[in-house]
DNA sequence: CTCAGTATTTAGTATTACTATATACCAGTA
DNA sequence: TACTGGTATATAGTAATACTAAATACTGAG
């Protein structure tokens, strides 16, 4: 639990499935726009594993397109099941967020 | 990110600390406590694995005390080392939490 | 040609929570 | 006595996940 590393356990593959149901996009952009959403730390290497995760359990579709930027980028998009994954996603996030702003804000029963 | 196991990883010890910050209380206790929460999965040695972590990072004091109930119990308290620790917590979670419902909720922004 | 930026991949490591088990104390009961 | 269940602590081993670090490759600017 030092940095917010830790506390993204669990949570980081569920935000790469977010940011692929917005559009079609590939893990170098993801990488980004985690960083831009204030996950500065995320590095390219940590995303590719998530989404080679993503590709294994057949949640998403792919597609390999050219680039004048660089190097051929693999484009990402979300398939049923990758949806319904993210639709899990966002119930346990809502639940166990809740549950820890509830331990934030209150009392806690004691046993007598 | 099977069920909410993985999403409580880098959070759990954060919860136990701020269950101990609420008052002298031993590991048994906060496992139940956790459960009633809603963590209905944690077990005692994951609760345990936690409050040797804290011992060892010197982050509690310690007071064994001798039960009617069973075997003595080891009472946990917050020091200033953990109390800070709990603090920082809840400052990264806030941060954390409030990312990612902001990514729940925003659009994205995307290169042209 | 070299370098920086873009882009993917993978081997190895650290952290953390779970499984499973062992140990132990006490009360109730057969 | 012996056994069971609830209380209570502890630990060895495993699985999941994010990071570090490095290799590879394409393009454009200098």
């Amino acid at each position: 639990m030092e940095n917010i590393t830790e506390m993204l356990k669990g949570v980081l593959e569920g935000c790469v499935l977010e940011i692929i149901s917005r559009g079609e996009t590939y893990g170098y952009e993801i990488t980004q726009q985690l960083r831009e959403l204030g996950f500065t730390d995320v590095v390219e290497g940590t995303v590719y594993t998530i989404t080679m995760r993503l590709e294994k359990n057949n949640l998403v579709n792919i597609e390999k397109k050219k680039s004048t930027m660089g190097p051929p980028r693999k484009f990402y998009t979300l398939n049923t099941a990758g949806q319904e994954k993210l639709d899990i996603f966002w119930e346990n996030w809502d639940f166990v967020s809740n549950k820890i702003n509830e331990l934030k804000t209150k009392e806690i029963k004691r046993r007598g």
